[in-house]
DNA sequence: GTGAAAGCGCTAACAA
DNA sequence: TTGTTAGCGCTTTCAC
């Protein structure tokens, strides 16, 4: 591997000057910075970021951490924040955490000594300990499809509360008053939480229904677990004529299980999704969901990170992206 | 951000020391080992991997290169080679190619910059272009879900021909002899060409046929293209009981179309799948499908490429891994 | 415009 | 066991 002493003594001038072709070219004269350059060419100079980096105290790249890239939701984020990135020069580092704080916070850890530029938080909950991990870091953070309410962490995700609201108030518009809700886990503050009191806020305000327990069950945000909650509340509340699914994969699950009963969607019952991931457009029906611009949300994760990188100013701390219901088969119009 | 000359000096030892209780510990003095560590702890002291790489030659840090991390196949990779790197101690940067020849020649030379230890190459055809660009790389290039023939580069994948092959054996044996298929482009040397070839073969071989144009249609890998390919082929060969898709997205499409046909699946026509996404779960009749261990190939890629690194012998220079026909629902047994 | 020299934070001889 | 020293490959003053 050629390094820059080598091309400056293939072309018999100092690596100050070497190092300016590559740096500020128009302050080395032509003669010399073609002579460099076709001893960079010659002999396959590349300049080694680390040293680079090391005097700079920048490395172009970013750690992003989340549960699970194979997890097509994360993925869709992750190509966006990859994209993105790109434009600007800056690579990435994926972490997966696998949801264990103690890998989480190893991977924290050498992110820090790699001197990673800053970092993508996507796991949901930013406990106390991954905060004191994230001033330590002395790095810029921001939290995509998650964030804090405790801290002030610069983050971008949708409303998850209002998204639940407007799908039930999409579903109330279409004549359905009878809708259940197969939610997340209460337990996820983030996804899990909010969706389900936008669902309550919703059921109370505009449909008038105080006491939604008879017509909500709850699972993960799985197929499998989708499918056993939409057994329990058929059992308990056949009369449903629309169920609201807390992930597209709940609401996959929650087919197979009416398809499994013989019962026909959106014919007999109307289900929504949430979170439009492309098997949305892949199930028979297809899927009426809530999409979270899962893309968008990545890119503007990073061009918050740069934004904290170059000191410019943040409009806001939390952004909320604007969430869409898209309309497919999956809804039957009552009216 | 403390360095390693202010812990020396917190601690009253000279640097070297320091360097030592990190990097053989049992050298070193009980007696000051502890001062060394207190202050290290109370300073926040942390290694910079930058100085450290710039001696060892190590980053301990791969790239990985695909077209498309929103691909739910690549993505299962990806979280196999992640897996694998983090038991390593060894981090991934992600490179998505967006299938751009100068995308990915570009990646490959920062990532030379940045001094990976190694790379995972999983876009598919290897061009002599980026062969030179390895070549200059200087580091070992581990091939996932693609090969060579024509160069030497280690890979790991499945035969595609072979599982292909027996997928139109499995749907023979349930009594099927009227197959079709929905390949993939047979412009595709690695996913597209072999998979075609198999189907070719086995309708050879088992079923006797020589001309298999009247039962083919082709696609690109996707949902949109399988719905047309299916209808296209149904409507050329509709004495069809059995299609074999080239992809499970393919078979997806092909089902949906199915459906809008009102052809029922199995009862009318069977639908074989490749690759057994997590979709193939979720779809109603769930699929059966050919199965790629992609996990564990993404795994035994990063393993290859840990010999590599550590100079230990290949056994093979491609390695074949084992796919598996999943029985699910979407065939019937005519016997 | 150009080069010499200092130094980024660390490891690895080499002495002591 | 410990410290001194010489770099790793580069950028950046500072003179000339």
């Amino acid at each position: 591997m050629a390094t820059i002493r080598e091309v400056a003594r293939a072309s018999g001038v100092s690596i100050s000057t070497v190092s300016r072709v590559m740096n500020a070219p128009d302050r080395v004269s032509p003669e010399k910075r073609m002579r460099v350059e076709r001893a960079i060419k010659e002999l396959g100079y590349t300049p080694n970021a680390l040293a680079r980096g090391l005097i700079s105290k920048q490395t172009d790249t970013v750690g992003v951490l989340m549960p699970d890239i194979s997890n097509p939701y994360a993925a869709e984020v992750v190509k966006g924040i990859e994209d993105a990135g790109h434009a600007l020069g800056i690579h990435v580092i994926l972490c997966n955490t696998d949801s264990s704080a103690e890998r989480t916070l190893r991977n924290l850890s050498v992110l820090r000594q790699k001197q990673v530029d800053g970092i993508i938080f996507m796991s949901k909950a930013i406990t106390e300990e991954f905060y004191q991990a994230f001033q330590t870091m002395n790095v810029p953070i921001v939290l995509v499809a998650t964030e804090s309410l405790v801290y002030d962490i610069p983050s971008v995700k949708i409303d998850d509360e209002q998204a639940s609201y407007d799908a039930v108030q999409y579903l109330a518009r279409k004549g359905h008053v009878n809708i259940g809700m197969i939610s997340g886990p209460i337990g996820d503050t983030i996804a899990g939480l909010p969706r389900y009191k936008g669902f309550r806020r919703a059921c109370r305000e505009i449909l008038g229904i105080e006491d939604t327990a008879s017509r909500v069950e709850f699972a993960t945000f799985h197929f499998h677990s989708g499918y056993e909650a939409m057994s329990r509340l058929y059992e308990k509340q056949p009369r449903l004529t629309a169920v609201f699914c807390a992930s597209d994969e709940i609401a996959l699950g929650a087919m197979s299980l009416l398809h499994d009963l013989g019962i026909a969607v959106p014919d007999d019952i109307s289900i929504v999704g949430f979170d439009n991931t492309k098997i949305a457009r892949m199930s028979i029906p297809k899927l009426t969901t809530v999409a979270q611009p899962m893309y968008e949300m990545g890119k503007a994760g990073m061009e918050v990170l740069r934004r904290l990188r170059e000191e410019e100013p943040l409009d806001q701390l939390r952004i909320y992206m604007k969430h869409v219901i898209v309309e497919r088969e999956s809804v039957k119009s009552l009216m």
